[in-house]
DNA sequence: ACATTTAGACTTTTTACTTCA
DNA sequence: TCTGAAGTAAAAAGTCTAAAT
């Protein structure tokens, strides 16, 4: 609950708000309401419009402001009260709703994105797949140089073991959805590192 | 005519504050 | 002076239902 903004009513005050209401409050569940139920009109536009601004420009209402805008509006404090009081209610629901369709469209774009770029991976994968097999058949064997050899026995395991490791994996999860931060933090263009970091980060 | 939605009014619960022993 | 229980009021949360669509 938020602090009190600014006043405590006198007892005056909290009993002239109690004296304004109905004299037969309805009981919940209560047979015995219609002519309480009769009484309830709609508030005309000009007094919705009315309202409506005063709200925009303050959501609660200090006494004496509602105490003026009961009277503007010939309406009782206690209507303005619960008017503002339900207000405020629907403002954070809608809000709420609006919380929940930004972070849905967050997760879906950020999905399919993870979805195109595990597309391209896979053929990245094949590429270099390719491209060691027609590096093993010009190496006539005894040229192979150290590096090609630690390089081949690194990625290539690897390559198979990410791909084995995402067939199973099945759903795109929470986790796989935080973690993607890493990947976004991660310097593609940087190659003075050498390609097997890149092509390690993803196993 | 009926179903659904909206909005005014209510009750209950929670919270912040005051008073007093 | 400090402290905790009791009392109080306002707001939030939840609900009901007349009126509008």
């Amino acid at each position: 609950m938020e602090l009190r903004e600014d006043h405590h009513p006198t007892p005056n005050e909290a009993i002239s708000e109690q004296c304004q209401k109905p004299q037969t409050p309805r009981k919940k569940n209560s047979n015995n309401n219609s002519k309480m139920m009769n009484n309830k009109k709609r508030f005309t536009d000009d007094q919705i419009r009315s309202l409506e601004s005063v709200f925009e420009s303050e959501t609660r209402l200090e006494p004496r402001k509602k105490l003026q805008v009961a009277k503007e509006l010939g309406l009782q404090p206690r209507q303005v009260a619960i008017w503002f009081q339900n207000r405020r209610a629907r403002l954070k629901s809608k809000q709420i709703e609006k919380d929940f369709m930004k972070l849905r469209d967050k997760y879906d774009n950020l999905t399919s994105r993870f979805e195109s770029l595990k597309n391209e991976k896979q053929c990245l994968i094949s590429q270099m797949e390719k491209l060691s097999g027609i590096m093993a058949e010009t190496d006539d064997g005894n040229k192979v140089s150290k590096v090609s050899v630690e390089a081949e026995a690194e990625t290539k395991p690897n390559f198979r073991q990410a791909a084995a490791m995402e067939d199973d994996s099945g759903l795109f999860g929470l986790e796989e959805f935080m973690n993607m931060d890493e990947f976004e933090s991660a310097d593609v263009s940087d190659h003075s590192c050498g390609r097997l970091q890149w092509l390690n980060f993803w196993t």
